[in-house]
RNA sequence: GCCCGGAUGGUGGAAUGGUAGACACGCAGGACUUAAAAUCCUGUGGCCAUAGCGGCUGUGCGGGUUCAAGUCCCGCUCCGGGUACCA
């Protein structure tokens, strides 16, 4: 039979559909259970590219593999549908976004059909729907009534949360405004990056390297407005902790940590020469604090202005100004000179008493620590660029361990900065009583924080680079907030049966150039009344889009379930999720917000485990050929034509240099996925995808190689049709060992996601069988079994020819013979010295002793012996013979 | 700068410290065909030799460990990702 892959897969997915062949088991007793879970896609109006299918292939293997070995498999899909781009058409067209969005939904839904991937589609969710929204809606209220109790490093509701002696004293108003102190939702005002083209904040994390938006390019702005705030940092030694007993790419780990950015060290007390406040820092060094020469404190801290001389308030002002009007970018790029000035005011260092200037100096930031430092030039680059420019004193404390003499002078000399280990000098003082001389650096930073923490000066602290969330945009098209704004300042947030709050319909969406959500315009839906008569308006502003993703895969267990975010018994039996797979773009934002919306749900007892993924895999890109010219000018690949192995500009007909580039329109060169199906097939393209590397490296998308695999599926089609190729009686001992060799291989591989190298297991038992001619009926069906999971419409097709009823998808996996693998013979490669000179048949069971007794004996050994006994030689049986000569 | 990852034929890639280049693409030659496509067979890292056997060399570069290194260690180069004055 010619292999006719679009009849085949239609017949087969409308079986799968009628049948429900997918549908995710309800017996909640067998013990073996798999999650198998994509991150779900933003179904945008272009429809999937290839990067989508290769995820969802590899989880799709994973899928009905494991059915076959007798798990209760559940393997979603859904649609991350809150989004700009559909807002940002119904700005364009008036359309509701809801409108665009379904119509998205349903061409990702009928191309992710053709496919041929086993999704239950019963467990479908949408963020977008109310139903499921009710319950993003009600996760917001959890964290909004509840604090963290860093005893027990534990989120508990807020109705436990003890209400000190004095606040209690003081009154209601002090009570509330404790409490909202430390819920983990919180609503104030923050300096938030602005969007002026896109109209929204956006959290620190959505703002690139270059100032600019990720979503948009255009460079962002500072302003000042009313935000939502979620207290991720309290949960920083949880989410890092928690790292342990998972399953996922150290990189990516790495990637988290780096994010959360711990570093303990001590903060430290100064006190300000006439001033009755104390200056606080924060330092990883506490050991350098005798090297400590002067101050810097960040424009925006609210001692800066306070501290300034008279004399110097007006430089200072004018400085604090100019800072303010500053970009991030300016102030951080490396490359430009740091700039500060002298508040006129000293500080008292603690440990010597002497004083030391305070500067202002925008190289401090406000957002981290304390936002004030003690400058150690001698020992801190950044310090010692600073006091060179300004000519500050530089008094170096640190003998260092180096070896070069001239080096050593020029660092004790402060000539020269230092920021490694080595002997404390000049680190003692008679009146405070302190001294490190001759300690390290470590020893240094127990004494001084042990001497500090008793003298009452400061004390260790661990410190995060992990800010505050910002949780709020000025959006139509997000989950609105359940909350109300009384006129009297009281905040409220709706009860569980108002749920959901749905989106008012709108005549424009288009949010106002002051930070006004569109939601603003909706007159009726925002003012609301309260019973005693009290006026409120609701929030304007909407969830990010991070929070329907935050929690879906606790949906997708129970999405339909009107009382409860799901039933504790499923969730109980289907978490954690047992395998995750997407892409590496996520590794930081979205897997970071939902560990710690899983675990604030721990916490409350709404789910039963402490971590939601427990294997996580990255997908690598898939790219695509482009082209460029000696000048390095990108040109589109729909002008590059080839002529012997080597690319010309079709219209210049200058040659072309084939490079590797991110698909995009520009380039033209888009792969699209539904060409590649109507080409040749789904089982075709799904074969490719894997076959095309290691899942997780970025790769390029080249469209012969399609070919390669489709004659694969072609020549297992036309050999396993056949039903004079396949007999009743005896399996060839040789096919019967490739077979099972093969069983094992694919196996192994689907375990560890390593679906190239099964494909290829695949590709060498069918080269095998082709050329002998003929197989048993045993080994046809089980080579289809092994081959569905890759290819299941064709493997369906071939083993209803081959005479069965029904689905594959639940017949048992074949069970490798350890019998048929065992090796009679064993052809040893022998070499001498390591280098191969030839190799030996010789019975697998051989003796150590035969072993080099034969070899020596074989004629071919004396041209590398030249006769003489060898010096030594290794044995490893089953692998190799090396033969040592002197 | 710092943290991660990578570099293997013309191409994508394979290889528990143990036969480097599996499998596939491409290419070359052949069969079938009036011809082409499709299909099938053979060859295919480089260099040398060749009637035939064969030999040398080779996994980004330089060292090292080992009977044996693509794989382990040290020092670089280049490429990709993340991050960025985080005290």
């Amino acid at each position: 039979m010619e292999y006719n892959f679009r009849e085949i897969e239609k017949k087969w997915q409308t079986y799968w559909e009628k049948n429900k062949t997918f549908k995710t088991p309800e017996d909640l007793t067998n013990p073996k259970k798999c999650y198998v879970l994509d991150m779900f896609p933003y179904p945008s109006g272009a429809g999937l590219h290839v990067g989508h299918p290769e995820g969802y292939t590899a989880t799709d293997i994973y899928s009905r593999y494991k059915r076959m070995k007798g798990y209760n498999v559940l393997h979603p899909m859904g649609w991350d549908a809150f989004g700009l781009p559909a807002e940002q058409y119904a700005i364009q067209t008036g359309t509701h976004p809801a409108v665009i969005t379904n119509k998205n939904c349903d061409i990702f839904r009928r191309q992710i059909k053709e496919l041929g991937l086993s999704y239950d589609w019963e467990k479908e969710i949408n963020t977008t729907d109310p139903g499921y929204f009710k319950w993003t809606q009600w996760i917001f209220i959890q964290l909004y009534n509840t604090w963290f109790d860093e005893e027990l490093q534990k989120g508990r509701p807020v109705s436990e949360l003890a209400i000190p002696e004095e606040i209690s004293r003081q009154g209601a108003e002090k009570i509330r405004d404790y409490t909202n102190s430390r819920r983990l939702a919180y609503y104030d005002n923050a300096q938030v990056w602005w969007c002026p083209v896109c109209r929204i904040v956006c959290a620190n994390e959505e703002v690139l390297n270059d100032g600019s938006h990720e979503k948009c390019g255009n460079v962002v702005e500072k302003r000042n407005l009313k935000q939502w705030m979620l207290r991720i940092p309290l949960y920083a030694e949880r989410l890092l902790k928690g790292f342990d007993n998972l399953n996922w790419p150290e990189g990516i780990k790495d990637m988290q940590r780096n994010w959360i950015g711990r570093s303990t060290g001590a903060e430290v007390d100064f006190r300000i020469d006439g001033f009755e406040e104390k200056l606080t820092v924060f330092t990883t060094r506490p050991d350098t604090l005798f090297g400590a020469t002067y101050m810097v404190i960040a424009p925006e801290h609210q001692l800066t202005s306070r501290i300034t001389t008279d004399e110097y308030r007006d430089i200072v002002s004018s400085y604090i100004k100019a800072s303010s009007l500053k970009s991030d970018l300016d102030r951080t790029d490396l490359a430009k000179e740091k700039t500060g000035v002298f508040t006129g005011r000293y500080a008292i260092n603690p440990v010597n008493l002497k004083q030391i200037p305070i500067w202002v100096a925008d190289y401090v930031l406000t957002g981290y620590g304390t936002g004030a430092i003690m400058a150690v030039p001698a020992h801190d680059e950044r310090d010692f660029e600073f006091a060179g420019k300004f000519g500050l004193p530089i008094t170096c404390i640190q003998d260092p361990d180096v070896t070069d003499p001239g080096q050593r002078k020029r660092i004790i000399e402060g000539l020269e900065c230092w920021t490694e280990d080595g002997r404390y000098i000049n680190s003692a003082n008679g009146i405070t009583g302190i001294d490190i001389n001759g300690l390290n650096k470590e020893a240094g930073i127990e004494k001084i924080t042990s001497w500090l923490e008793s003298k009452g000066l400061g004390k260790a602290k661990v410190n995060y680079k992990l800010r505050d969330w910002l949780f709020s945009r000025q959006r139509y098209w997000g989950e609105p907030f359940p909350v109300i704004h009384w006129e009297d300042g009281e905040i409220t947030v709706l009860s569980e049966d108002d749920l959901p709050l749905e989106l008012p319909p709108l005549d424009k969406y288009l949010p106002g150039e002051s930070g006004e959500s569109p939601l603003a315009h909706a007159t009726e839906w925002l003012n609301v009344t309260d019973e005693k008569g009290r006026k409120g308006r609701r929030e304007t502003n909407t969830m990010p889009q991070w929070a329907g993703s935050c929690w879906y895969y606790l949906r997708y267990i129970d999405p339909a379930n009107p009382e409860k975010i799901l039933d504790p018994e499923k969730e109980k039996y289907w978490m954690p999720v047992d395998l995750y797979i997407g892409g590496a773009e996520h590794a930081v934002l979205h897997l970071l917000y939902s560990r710690f919306w899983h675990k604030v749900l721990y916490d409350l007892g709404i789910v039963s485990t402490d971590e939601p993924y427990l294997r996580l895999f990255n997908q690598g890109m898939i790219l695509a050929f482009a082209y460029e010219t000696n000048s390095g000018a990108k040109v589109s690949a729909d002008l590059a034509e080839e002529r012997d192995n080597k690319y010309y500009h079709k219209e210049t007909g200058a040659e072309l240099r084939q490079i590797v580039a991110k698909m995009s329109k520009s380039l033209k060169n888009v792969i699209n996925p539904d060409d590649v199906v109507s080409r040749y097939g789904a089982d075709s393209l799904r074969l490719y995808e894997m076959f095309l590397g290691p899942l997780e490296v970025t790769k390029p998308w080249d469209d012969k190689g399609v070919k390669g695999v489709f004659g694969f599926l072609s020549r297992a089609c036309r050999f396993f049709s056949d039903i004079s190729n396949i007999a009743e009686g005896e399996e060839d001992p040789e096919v019967l060992k490739s077979l099972h060799q093969t069983i094992r291989k694919v196996e192994s591989d689907i375990e560890n996601l390593h679906f190239n190298t099964a494909i290829s297991a695949m590709m060498i038992f069918l080269n095998l069988v082709t050329r002998k001619g003929r197989v048993t009926r045993e080994t046809a069906a089980a080579f289809t079994q092994i081959l569905s999971p890759f290819a299941p419409h064709l493997a369906e097709e071939l083993r209803s020819i081959q005479g069965y009823k029904g689905t594959i998808s639940f017949i048992p996996w074949p069970e490798v013979n350890e019998e048929y693998l065992r090796k009679e013979v064993f052809e040893y490669p022998v070499s001498f010295n390591g280098k191969l000179r030839f190799r030996i048949q010789l019975p697998a069971e051989m003796e150590r002793e035969d072993i080099i007794k034969t070899v020596l004996a074989d004629e071919r050994s004396e041209k590398w012996t030249g006769g003489k006994p060898p010096a030594d030689v290794i044995v490893v049986p089953g692998r190799i013979v090396n033969v040592v000569v002197k």
